[in-house]
DNA sequence: CTTGACCTTCCCACGATGGGAAGCCTCACT
DNA sequence: AGTGAGGCTTCCCATCGTGGGAAGGTCAAG
């Protein structure tokens, strides 16, 4: 099967495969004469497997301790439970500091006339933020490690 | 002002304040003989807006436009309304996905035993994905509560 | 004058993904 | 048997915002 079949039937695209095979996600494939890679229906399980836990917004270094699990006939159940529990926390935190940012800058539009007119509370709060919204500062904690993830 | 001073005073650091001139964001700072930058309170001022507008969530291409409107003495409010009404709704569909996963991952872990046995619906759903995870209905999730015991 | 803390530029790295070029390989149709 | 389209290979570059670090110049306190 090659690289372009696998992508299909896998969901995960013929670069990234590329890509999980050189930063060692997944084992390197067999190659025919010409090159080109051979993929065994058992790779593209893989490979699907890979596609859903990224789907669920788990990181590559995340999929592979998963993967190592799974691959793990006499794993523990509780590990794998422990790591998923830990990326829900992840993602509550992460949803937890955008609506923060969401309910902000809604009590700003809210404030905003939206006019011809240049008076603007959004930008007089960008300028000097006022602590009399129904949301607490962002300035606050430690929100820029968590900020920049997309 | 040093970029060091300027960088304590905005909260922006001086990494990134270099960058942020580099890409054009913010004009040239004026230098002095030795080639040190030198920032005037106005400067700090136009960082803390844009440290306000990261927390915010804005990217720095957004940031761009709302500095445009705040240096646009003559601007419409509606512009800026409409960037942070767009913005906004850019957070909920990002908070929305989140909000999938989490809900997805949430029904799998409670239907995880969690102990030392390696059978785990987590891995078996990364497998072969299972449908009724994308609504987690009083039903199922009390079942998932309940299908499980240690 | 020395020393340590600061500043400068320049290069590199991250994470996950896509774009694209140059050069082979394969398959189906003439 | 030839040929053309499209797939494969590797390699390099870009993203976006941020940080690390090296090599070298500057400032201020002792």
């Amino acid at each position: 099967m090659n690289i372009g079949q696998a992508s299909k039937a896998s969901g995960v695209s013929a670069k990234m495969i590329r890509y999980y095979e050189q930063t060692g996600l997944i084992p390197k494939a067999d190659r025919r004469d010409s090159g080109y890679r051979d993929y065994s229906p058992s790779d593209v399980h893989m490979l699907r497997f890979i596609r859903r836990a990224r789907d669920l917004g788990f990181s590559v270094a995340e999929i592979n301790e998963l993967l190592s699990l799974w691959r793990d006939k006499a794993r523990q159940s509780a590990d794998v439970k422990r790591i998923a529990q830990a990326h829900i926390d992840q993602l509550q935190q992460r949803i937890a500091n955008l609506e923060q940012m969401a309910a902000t800058l809604g009590t700003l539009v809210d404030c905003c006339a939206g006019d011809g007119r240049p008076d603007c509370p959004i930008l007089a709060d960008l300028e000097e933020p006022g602590d009399d919204h129904d949301v607490p500062s962002l300035t606050t904690a430690g929100i820029g490690r968590l900020r920049h993830r997309h």
